[in-house]
DNA sequence: CAGATAGTTTGAGTATGTAAAGTATCGGAG
DNA sequence: CTCCGATACTTTACATACTCAAACTATCTG
């Protein structure tokens, strides 16, 4: 009696439950999320790059470019932007002058500060709910969690050469 | 004793912790999101326009320009690149003839149906979950529902004219 | 007819991305 | 030590996706 069914499709089914909700919720709250960035005056990209500098330790480009999974050169582009706007700073390594360190500045440093402080404040729509509910919702989310590191709040736009969708 | 302490605070740290996990898992399933719509060939802006269109009944340029928050100019925009690749048509309104109706052509509504599917299909982090943990996810989700319209993808993205954020 | 309305066109700017060529530097072979 | 190919980064040229503002066209309504 208690049992010959199998546990998988429940399982398939309860991912896509939980996930159709979560999607929504995204999409709820993208705006407080861009919110956030705009007040900063910061794009997505900057964001994403402020979330793998440090004032302390510097990174080469190539070690940027890859992360971003971005061109080299495009790399370049994005700290430049940054620089000009005097969130980082550009340091030679002792080692190898071909090599640039990245760092971020006092101002970025405070600036990724305003960002991290801005983007993990809670939105509304979660302060909505009863207290015991976003208890089980925190314990639910638990076990989701992934890399610790990185403040990123938007990925690289979804970008593909012109492709045919609707035949 | 048993108290003196008021629950406020404790709600506002439980929403900061629930919050932190969700935004996390949010920017860790960035990469399936944006792979559904690259693989539809469509950018987020073309995502959130499939969302609010439909087959039979069409939409005012005027109600889209409202609803996505742009110009007029913008909505035009937008509209043109879709018919451009034969996914929305422009009807004539029966009633006035300043007005464009805007409705998915049958390709259009393929393709719709095809982001739905790939948008709401869990993605890998949460199956990796135990069955018992996606039950609690889900119900800790389910009272964030919201607005059950729509099927946009990726917002707007966060533009604000230049601003110093570095002092 | 005189506005008001709905949409489009035009012009301009930002953000983002690739590709290819150029520059400086390093590390090893002779 | 010198020359040579690899490396690290930048520059240049170009393309796309968005976005707004202002001017323009067609149409409606009083």
């Amino acid at each position: 009696m208690l049992s010959g069914v199998p546990r998988r499709p429940d399982k398939r089914i309860l991912a896509a439950e939980a996930w159709r909700g979560l999607f929504d919720f995204i999409i709820a709250t993208a705006d407080h999320r861009n919110q956030v960035l705009a007040q900063l005056g910061l794009t997505p990209n900057d964001s994403r790059a402020l979330g793998s500098l440090e004032r302390a330790s510097g990174r080469t480009m190539s070690a940027l470019a890859k992360e971003w999974r971005c061109d080299a050169s495009t790399a370049t582009w994005i700290v430049d932007r940054l620089e000009k706007r005097g969130l980082v700073e550009r340091r030679a390594a002792p080692t190898d002058r071909r090599v640039t360190l990245v760092v971020l500045s006092p101002g970025g440093l405070k600036t990724k500060a305003q960002l991290t402080r801005g983007i993990y404040k809670a939105p509304p729509e979660l302060l909505a709910l009863e207290t015991g509910e976003l208890a089980a919702l925190r314990d639910a989310v638990a076990p989701l969690a992934t890399r610790p590191e990185s403040v990123p709040a938007a990925p690289p736009q979804a970008r593909e050469r012109r492709r045919r969708a609707a035949d």
